[in-house]
DNA sequence: AATTTTAAGACAAGCGCTTGACTAAAATAT
DNA sequence: ATATTTTAGTCAAGCGCTTGTCTTAAAATT
């Protein structure tokens, strides 16, 4: 059906080797052979096949991404800034959406070792070791985005416990005392842990007693942002600021204080994590810790092509800096 | 390197169609080999090459999607559609990000051509004409998620006019007949002049009167409804709503109106489109057009898949109903 | 003029898998 | 006991491209 390198050479009076070479850019033809093999490509619209040529070539041009949920921004975003460096170097993605069950995701490894995918990015908030292993059995290139890993594969992360604990210091230098936390899930020790624990770091850093009822865990969704904060406004004495660990449940709890009829940030101050879109969208606009979302994208592309191109890597591990967004939803005490 | 079937049907002493059939589960041997082989075969740890396979089979369980900005939530959601039927049909996804460029649309069709992708879906805000015709001649089977389109080529829409008509029917059924009109740009012929044209057709059709003033072009960014809401604000005569095109641009103009010390909706009431995350993240939570975004997605699939397996497709354009979404940012004056 | 070098191209093996055609033996039917 | 069908496999061509090796004629060198 299609046009083939052969219909080509047969129609130019040419060998297929000399057609390949040609269409390539590979100098070993007279401008004659060439110009006829052009056209002759151009008059039968020649469209070469990549499947053959990857077969050929032991490469692909492509990367695989494993990711938990392209409809959630953070992904779309750490996706975006993969895709901005990989087109930069003509690879393409395919990406696997596999909703954080561990099945799925070793189910995709496996696919994309058969689809012979010149690398694969892995990000996601859990980091199961079965992947590591799979991954790291698979022999093929591959940056993690996700928390510290155990092995010695390419990472890159942000240090949750760091940048919550930037996020509290904040609060406590602009004087806040009575600072609650928001947490996201911590039974998995994953980034819901870590923030939790930048935020007793913090407290402990500066002298100020932990308080059990002071913490609660949300699940990192608005809607547990609104029970979580209309458990901590129901406490004795109210808490000055919150930090929440991520920007929905602070936009669940603001919505919450301000119901009760609490204002944010005069009665309460509210910090969030991540600098989702709706931190600028909620009222007032969020404080908030930002993740360099796309960064951690492109530096994962940047480090897989090193990777790929069997070049040393001067890091294993990549830890990203966030920065602290200073908006309206924190007030200052003092 | 990598193990193959040769090596396979070397050790278990077989041919290697054997062992293809075998692996692919074609009834045509023993169970002693059977078993031998993929005995064998676990042992080598061995992986299929599916660029071989599918060189062989001339198919690939690849779906192109080429769309505009993945980290755009409207296209990251559609691609979760896409996905989530596309593994149903065990498709996997390779996405091109083309920034709304049409050199760069053009040159991924092509990309996907030569990667052979078993089907394409194009989905961008604009449609050109010159996609429309390379896809056409690719062959390739396609299905496009735009607006209204000229060719043949299955389409899934939503209709922009009707849709953008129900919102402004919904404010005149509530009372209000100074409703004012933030609208996208309008100068493509595409979704911000049709949600244009519903807010004219709706006025119109209640005998209320166009008037220029109450009309402000915008970006669909959320800093364009800033702007377009301060000018109307300026306005010797205020409207008592406000259509916009976008939700991002209604929390524009709700900060806005906010800020200018009136209150939303008991001053002006504001109704967005798209029924974006933000618009349950401003305050007060925005009534909105709510696309079927996901859906547009998963019909695309169905519709790609089909089309692939070449069924006739029953209807050649889908329009796919948009919800009203009552929440809080409109008031009845009646 | 004879020899070496270079240029232009052909040949063929190979990438790893699928699949239709063929074969030989075993099972079933007559 | 013979003919027919089924079962279990093998063979080899083919998918479309790349690439190292080889050939031949022309160009450059001595």
């Amino acid at each position: 059906m299609a046009v083939t390198l052969k219909d080509i050479a047969k129609k130019a009076g040419v060998s297929e080797s000399t057609v390949s070479r040609v269409l390539n850019g590979i100098p070993k033809a007279s401008s004659e052979t060439r110009d006829k093999i052009v056209k002759m490509a151009k008059e039968l619209n020649y469209c070469p096949n990549d499947l053959a040529r990857s077969l050929a070539k032991q490469r692909n041009l492509i990367i695989g991404v494993i990711l938990t949920d392209i409809s959630n921004p953070y992904f779309a975003s750490v996706t975006a800034g993969i895709d901005e460096i990989a087109s930069l170097y003509d690879y393409n993605l395919i990406i696997s959406v596999t909703g954080g069950n561990e099945q799925e995701e070793l189910k995709y490894i496996n696919i994309l070792r058969e689809k012979k995918v010149d690398g694969i990015i892995f990000t996601s908030g859990r980091m199961p070791e079965s992947c590591e292993e799979a991954l790291l059995k698979s022999g093929i290139p591959t940056v993690i985005i996700a928390r510290k890993i155990k092995s010695s594969l390419p990472s890159i992360h942000i240090d949750n416990i760091s940048e919550s604990y930037k996020a509290v210091e904040y609060l406590i230098k602009l004087g806040h005392r009575r600072i609650a936390m928001i947490s996201g899930n911590f039974d998995d020790k994953e980034s819901g842990y870590h923030r939790l624990l930048g935020y007793k770091n913090a407290l402990s850093d500066y002298g100020i007693f932990f308080e059990d009822e002071l913490v609660v865990e949300g699940s990192f969704k608005m809607e547990s942002g609104v029970k979580a904060s209309q458990k901590l406004l129901k406490l004795k004495e109210l808490p000055t600021a919150i930090f929440t660990g991520s920007d929905a449940m602070a936009v669940g709890a603001i919505k919450t204080i301000k119901k009760a009829g609490l204002r944010v940030p005069e009665d309460i101050s509210v910090i969030g994590f991540d600098n989702n879109i709706i931190a600028l969208a909620c009222d007032p606009e969020l404080t908030t810790i930002g993740q360099p979302v796309k960064d951690l994208g492109k530096n994962a592309m940047e480090m897989l092509y090193k990777t790929i191109m069997g070049e040393e890597l001067e890091k294993k591990a990549i830890y990203l800096p966030c920065e602290l967004i200073v908006r309206d939803s924190v007030k200052a005490l003092i």
